[in-house]
Order: structure tokens, then sequence, then C-alpha cells
RNA sequence: GGCGCGAUAGCAAAGCGGUUAUGCACCGGAUUGCAAAUCCGUUGAGCCCAGUUCGACUCUGGGUCGCGCCUCCA
């Protein structure tokens, strides 16, 4: 049975889903204006594993991971850039859509954008007018009224009471309390606008989500997730939304992933301490970073530094390493085998990918024993579910560490295989000096030679 | 001020009221022309103070420290 951590409940519940035998989730992605850093790299690689695992557990999965294309700071960067909102947003589209595949991230099977949904949107404000939730100010703005919504601050913990209001950034003075949130902003000159009942403008932050959801996934879904730090205002804005429209339940279960810290801070756009996954990717392969964040679990803070990734490189090569000889077949997952069960109870523990991760090795350490290409399958079948050990072992040993891709063919492999004949030779007439140097000139370039009863082969160190 | 999370060996990171987590690094041995990889073995842990218990890293209470949210953020 799996269990899922509940935000909503602060602890962790049985998985029952709305219709047996099927999932529907809904993540909140990216806001397109800038290449993306590590902290979405987490959310992006954190829910495909949650979904892989759905999809593994017999589940059919709808998942949706939204694409915000219009909001203030899209239309501050194109103005800057002296380029249209639709070049800017198309052109890091495609960069996300890279860096999703580069980590080995699925394609969600709806990736909708804001700005196709502005019906959506003002059909929902229509309906939170209706319910007597949604004001028009004097300014213009359609807001929420948020103390007309019993149960605000249930998600986030917070008491409405509480919530210290223009301490730290100015309350907009047209506003009926300091606390709503704006649904409809009314349009000004030079930023895009649609037009609404309640005159030209466009769509606050939130409402997007609600109205992308509700006409994907249904008015009532399974599960919602995103990174920590949309836990409030974002998804407690979402809650009050989709249920003072629908007056039913939203989302069942809220799934929140930790933050990406650096030097125990925070990695965040405002602190300007992030590194972009384009960035690591020139020095890691990219699968040594997907392991990296699989390696922690999902609601753990995880620390980023190359030390780190250095230690994840180490161990996911140790992995790689025991496949290195074994036909590169996978085939199904025996359930029933002994690791599989570990694996399977540590996965619907909560996702827990460490625990996972620690049979994986287990059986790397056993198959390095026996050489079994049927626990070698079980090896690849596991990591498998978590979107790992995919490739060839060999191209990732020998992958150098700007090829994203891993396909292991770079130039300078024929240069390295001229040189292990040369050390053959010599190593035949047992000139071992000769034999030695070549060695050490290529382990000065990065290259391992090791010599095996099949002859020498290599690795990047 | 309100609310929440965490503290595990040199580093990273899990489970568990009593039995080896796991990975990297380290040490000894096997193996190797030398290596690397691998195997075998050793070392090494649970912030502090109380309490519960036959027994606590694991439960309870208090403290200390760190982090986060209350603003845009994944």
């Amino acid at each position: 049975m799996l269990k899922i951590y509940n935000s909503l409940a602060r602890a962790k519940q049985d998985f029952v889903p709305i219709t047996p035998g099927s999932v529907r989730m809904y993540v909140c992605g990216m806001t397109v204006y800038d290449y993306c850093h590590l902290g979405h790299a987490r959310v992006l690689v954190v829910f495909d594993m949650v979904q892989r695992w759905l999809r593994a557990s017999g589940l059919q999965v709808t998942y949706v991971r939204n694409i915000t294309d219009i909001d203030d700071k899209i239309i501050k960067r194109a103005a800057e850039n002296k380029e249209s909102i639709a070049e800017l947003t198309e052109r890091f589209i495609a960069f996300m859509n890279e860096d999703a595949l580069a980590l080995g991230v699925e394609p969600p099977d709806h990736e909708p954008r804001a700005t196709a949904y502005v019906p959506q949107m003002l059909a929902l404000i229509g309906q939170l007018e209706r319910n007597g939730l949604a004001y028009q100010a004097a300014d213009g703005d359609v807001n929420f009224s948020v103390r007309k919504f019993a149960g605000y601050g249930r998600l986030s913990g917070k008491s409405i009471d509480d919530l210290r209001a223009g301490e730290r950034v100015e309350v907009d003075a047209a506003k009926g309390d300091p606390l709503d949130f704006v649904l409809w902003k009314h349009a000004r000159d030079d930023e895009p606008s649609w037009a609404s009942p309640w005159g030209e403008g466009r769509p606050g932050w939130h409402i997007e989500c609600s109205a992308m959801s509700s006409d994907l996934l249904g008015k009532h879904f399974d599960i919602h997730g995103g990174g920590q730090d949309l836990q409030f205002p974002h998804h407690e804005n979402e809650i009050a939304q989709s249920e003072g429209a629908h007056r039913c339940r939203f989302v069942n279960y809220w799934m929140h992933n930790g933050f990406v810290r650096v030097a125990d801070e925070k990695m965040s756009k405002s602190l300007g301490n992030f590194f972009t996954i384009r960035e690591i990717v020139r020095k890691y392969d990219p699968e040594v970073l997907r392991f990296f964040i699989l390696r922690a679990h999902y609601r753990s803070p995880l620390n980023y530094s190359e030390t780190h990734l250095d230690d994840a490189r180490q161990a996911l090569t140790r992995l790689y390493t025991a496949l290195k000889d074994v036909p590169a077949e996978t085939p199904p997952v025996d359930w029933t085998a002994p690791h599989a069960q570990r694996f399977s109870q540590a996965m619907n523990d909560d996702f827990n990918t460490p625990e996972a991760c620690a049979v994986l090795f287990e059986l790397a350490t056993e198959l390095n024993r026996n050489r079994s290409p049927a626990l070698a399958g079980q090896l690849r079948a596991l990591a498998g579910v978590l979107g790992l050990l995919t490739r060839d072992a060999q191209a990732f040993l020998q992958a150098a560490p700007s090829s994203a891709t891993g396909s292991g063919t770079d130039d300078a492999a024929e240069g390295i295989e001229a040189l292990i004949a040369d050390r053959a030779a010599a190593k035949k007439r047992r000139d071992y000096a000769e034999a030695d140097r070549i060695r050490g000139e290529l382990l000065a370039a990065g290259i391992v030679l090791e010599d095996g009863t099949a002859g020498t082969t290599w690795r990047r160190s």
C-alpha cells in the first residue's frame, strides 16, 4: 500500500485514488523567462519519479505539468530584451524541454500554457464573483476576498489573523483586505491584455492553475505537487479559488518537495545563488544530477556542492561498473524477488528513493560476486523504475563530461584505442616501463585503463 | 511576533524500541607485472538534559543550534 505524506494533513496517509486504478496529478511547473536552475531540476525529477512509480504500481496516470507563459517577470524580461513575450517564452520552453530530456524526465501527459486558458480563467472568476468571493476594486483589479472563504490557511497552517500582510511588501490600497489576492489585473498600456467582463486585463498568478487543473483533470483530483515555496500563498490560493468556485473538494493529496540549498541557504532567484541545469551538465553527466537528486528524500533539503556531485558520480559509477560486462537487456521486474520487494516497500513509503537506491547498491555487490545475468537484469529493471541505469554501461563510463547525451562516441576514443594497442604491444614484449608510461599519459588525460581477462578497457576518471 | 521542519559516523544519507542501512573517503587482506576495478574484513554514529521502558539513535517533555514560510520563487 502506497503511503504519501500529505502536506494538508501533515502526515503520511494511505493513498486511495478517487477512481480505483487511476490517478490524476497536477504539478506546478516553470515560469519561462530564464534557464531552469537546480531547484527546477528537483521538481522535474521528483515528480517524474512519482509519476513513474505510480505507473509501475499498475495505476493509470494522467500527469499534468503546466507552463506559466504570462506574468510580471516575463513581461519585464521581454521588455528588457526588446523582444516579444512569445519569442521569449518559446525560447525558454525549448531550453526547458532540453534540460528535462537530459535529466531523463518523461514528458507529462499534458503541458498546458496559461495563455491558452484565459477563457477558462474568466469563467472561474465569474463563478467566484457569483459565489460572492470576488469583487472588483476601485482600480479595476478583480480580487479574491480571502476572509469570505472558510478554511483559508489550512494547507499552510496559517491563521489569517497572524499573517503579517504589509510587513514586507506594501499593501495595495485598493484591496478590501490586505490579504486579498488578485484574480484579474486591469490592463496597463505597455502590457499584453485580454478582453473580459471586468475590462481589459490579464490573469493573476494563481488563477491559471485552478483553471487548467479543473479543465484537464476535473474539479476534484488526486495529487497536486510543487516546490515547498509554493505551499503559501500559491497553493493556498489555488484551494480558495477552486473550492470557492466549484463548491467541492479540490485536491486529496498535496505533495511538496524540499528546497535545494547552497551553503545551507535556500537556492533562489532572488538570492542569486542558483546554478542552472545546463551549467552543471557541462561538467557532470545529467544522469549524475538525476541520481544526486534521487539519492536524497524528496522532502529533505538538498545541499548542492561540487563535492556532493563528485560523490554522486563515484556512486553511480559503481553501479554502472557492475553492469559493464553483462548483457544490456532490461527484462521486466520480478517483483517477487526479495530485493524487488524491499525496493517496492521503500517506494511505497512516501517515495523513499534513498532506501530504494540502497537496494540497488546491494544488488550491485551481489552481482559483482556472482556475475549473474539475471541479477544484472534485475538491477537494470529496478533502476529503470527510477529512470536510472538506462544506458549502456560502457557509454556511461566513457562519456565525456560535456556530452549530455552520453553517447560515448567522441573523437578522443580512437586515439585512446590506438594507445591501448601500443601498450598491449609493449606489454607483450615485457616493456613494462613503456606500458606504464602510456598508462600514465592517459591517466593524466583523465583516462583510466583497466586490464581484464578479455583485454584492456578504458573509462573516464 | 505567528507557524513549520530538521539535528545520525570524515562527508552524504535512510530505516529501525533490542539484530550490518547504503554510497563516497579511510585502513588491512585477496587479486594484479604495476595499476584500476572487484571481493573479503576492520574502524567509525545518532546535539544536550530529563522521563517512559527489561532495553532508546528510534517514543515523550524541556533546552540548544540550524533552516524555511508568513513577499515573487520549484
